[in-house]
DNA sequence: TTGTACGCGTTATCAC
DNA sequence: GTGATAACGCGTACAA
């Protein structure tokens, strides 16, 4: 049924090889890879190259890396491995790794996980059949048994997006610590007191660099969450962060001022939720997210938020892999790509926003 | 430099093959490689077979499918090459390709062109080189020099969401022509009369086709749309589309009632274009979008838009792709996915609308 | 500077 | 049923 066999051969044209080459230019087979392989130990005549390289071109020969594959145990091949590229943040990231490594000769094999664990180690497996010469994985986990495996498999691996606890693998990730450390003295600085979050699941770097920011930001102000201000999605959709604000805003008689959203779907859901309770953001309300994903400048109302570099992020990952394969055995590194402040109209300090129930404050004013 | 070899002998776990697990079960090697795969020639005994097998777990025996695709002629792997893996038409139908491929054992290699045809033609040069069974190509033109080169390589080929003039090759898309007929009647329906237009490059079957949809339909019911009326982008993005809409606002001194745009983006900057012209959407002027593109649904207004099933095209394409591996040559086929109007509230007729410069009419009201 | 010969790990086609 | 053996196309140490 699934038979690429008999097509390629039924497509008739004989590939043309090293020896086809060979014949029509009257050397060896060995003397034409060399000419045509940039860097191989013995030096050509001029002439010798020339006719064999002009051969090639007539010839239209292709080399067959499959073949070169297995001599040189090598691919030129990389996996990226993301729960779902549907996710905004992964294809400039794509672009970014493709930006150091297609000039290289390199190509990138792509899989969706969907979110399943066994469906990622049967990808690292499968890949690691293919021979791929690294892995990009950018579903790491604080404690990630695929890393492990990767390691086990002697893979080269470097996390993009996110990083293990114990950071024994290169990774370059964004800076989601001082990411959030920004906006959340942003927040304060406006004079916000009454603060509430939505968290996502703490076995993520990210998630949980983004919460460390927030909470140790604010407690250098003296300032701590009282519980009915924390909410948790189990996954980062704006259906997930809805319900949650949902619940932030029926977990106590008063409402907060602001939201921090983990991230910018969530940030878009918090907002319906808003409006669905017949409160105005940012008049009643304010929201903020963290990803800037297209379109959430144009939304009603445009999001504040913060800016990742995933392009660089991408190319560094690329670089930290190169790295890897060119030393005997570096170091892993850990890169974190600075983020930058979006703001936007969904945040707005209101201290006498309509509607607003006051809450006694016990703070004096803040200067960051 | 780049030199993943090194790293690979580095990682000192060297590969177990057939020949070890051969070893260890006391068979020849050609055994083994018919013990695990099934489907090989000659039977084999049951205990042989279970000794083999469990041999081969124990020692994690990998098969190497470098060595198998030099052998066989077929890497089951596949090429998908797209000009933007970050427009979001892209990742759902990646996910759909995966989603009938995968399973057949097939891995996909994702290349972004980034809208430069030589890029492109280097792409599945390298593809070719790579030996893919197939090509997946999201960016074919009505007349492409990059499918002609395909078919010369021999290599299967499926275009999705695009086609080519003369359809030569399979294609999986979405039915452009029926989803603009089906919006451009809602419009009529409603009793929109004076419409505007941006388009985008013809050379596409896609912007083609919506706008043939719209051509056709308008003039069935006895209207055509004046020069004064059509705009057009290069590239589909917000601030092409702003532009575009600005021309479009500029170009008469009464303005259309509504504005039918070649894909959300664009919408997405006609909206925006209004905004900055002092109109109101949809009170003063209405816009609709194509695509249904995430967060189309909240930006404000919510847009009107088509709906395109891209991750069924992917897996769409992905039969198609194996059903061209099976016959001997298959006549090429196109599939055509139907699409869905999806109503939101940047569309709504309002003859009324305040500020409009009223245009006589000299049509009758009209009934779909 | 160029030719020889071997091996990369499989699959497939022979024998036995 | 199983073992031996020849490709698959290329890279490279070694010989010439």
């Amino acid at each position: 049924m699934a038979d690429p066999e008999n097509k390629r051969s039924e497509g008739k044209v004989a590939r043309v090889k090293l020896a086809d080459v060979a014949n029509a230019s009257g050397v060896h087979y060995s003397t034409v890879s060399r000419v045509l392989r940039p860097g191989s130990k013995g030096r050509i005549s001029d002439d010798v190259a020339e006719r064999v390289r002009s051969v090639a071109r007539e010839l239209g020969y292709q080399p067959n890396s499959v073949a070169a594959s297995l001599r040189t145990q090598s691919t030129r091949s990389i996996g990226l491995i993301v729960h779902d590229m549907s996710d905004p943040v992964y294809p400039p990231i794509l672009s970014g790794i493709e930006a150091t490594l297609s000039p290289e000769g390199f190509a990138v094999l792509v899989s969706n996980t969907g979110y399943d664990i066994d469906v990622e180690i049967d990808i690292v497996n499968r890949m690691a059949s293919r021979l791929v010469d690294g892995i990009f994985l950018a579903t790491t986990r604080l404690h990630d048994p695929v890393v492990a495996r990767c390691k086990e498999l002697g893979i080269p691996l470097v996390s993009v997006l996110r990083q293990t606890e114990d950071a024994t693998s290169s990774a370059v990730v964004n800076d989601c610590y001082g990411g959030m450390t920004d906006l959340t003295n942003h927040i304060l600085g406006l004079g916000f007191r009454d603060i509430a979050v939505i968290l996502a699941p703490q076995g993520l770097s990210t998630a949980r660099e983004r919460w460390l920011g927030i909470r140790d930001t604010l407690s250098q102000v003296g300032l701590s969450l009282p519980e009915h201000r924390v909410a948790h999605v189990d996954r980062m959709s704006a259906e997930n962060g809805k319900q949650a604000a949902q619940r932030l805003l029926a977990a106590a008689p008063s409402r907060p001022e602001v939201i921090i959203c983990v991230n910018d779907l969530v940030a878009v859901g918090a907002i319906q939720a808003c409006r669905g309770a017949g409160l105005s953001v940012p008049s009643d309300i304010s929201v903020s997210g963290y990803n800037d994903i297209p379109l959430v400048d144009i939304i009603d109302p445009p999001l504040t938020t913060v800016r990742m570099n995933l392009h660089d992020i991408g190319k560094e990952a690329g670089e930290l892999m190169l790295e890897q394969f060119g030393a005997e055995s570096d170091a892993p590194k850990t890169l974190r790509i600075a983020s930058q402040l979006v703001l936007r109209a969904s945040l707005r300090y209101n201290p006498a926003g309509k509607n607003r129930n006051a809450r006694p404050g016990t703070l004096g004013p803040y200067t960051p």
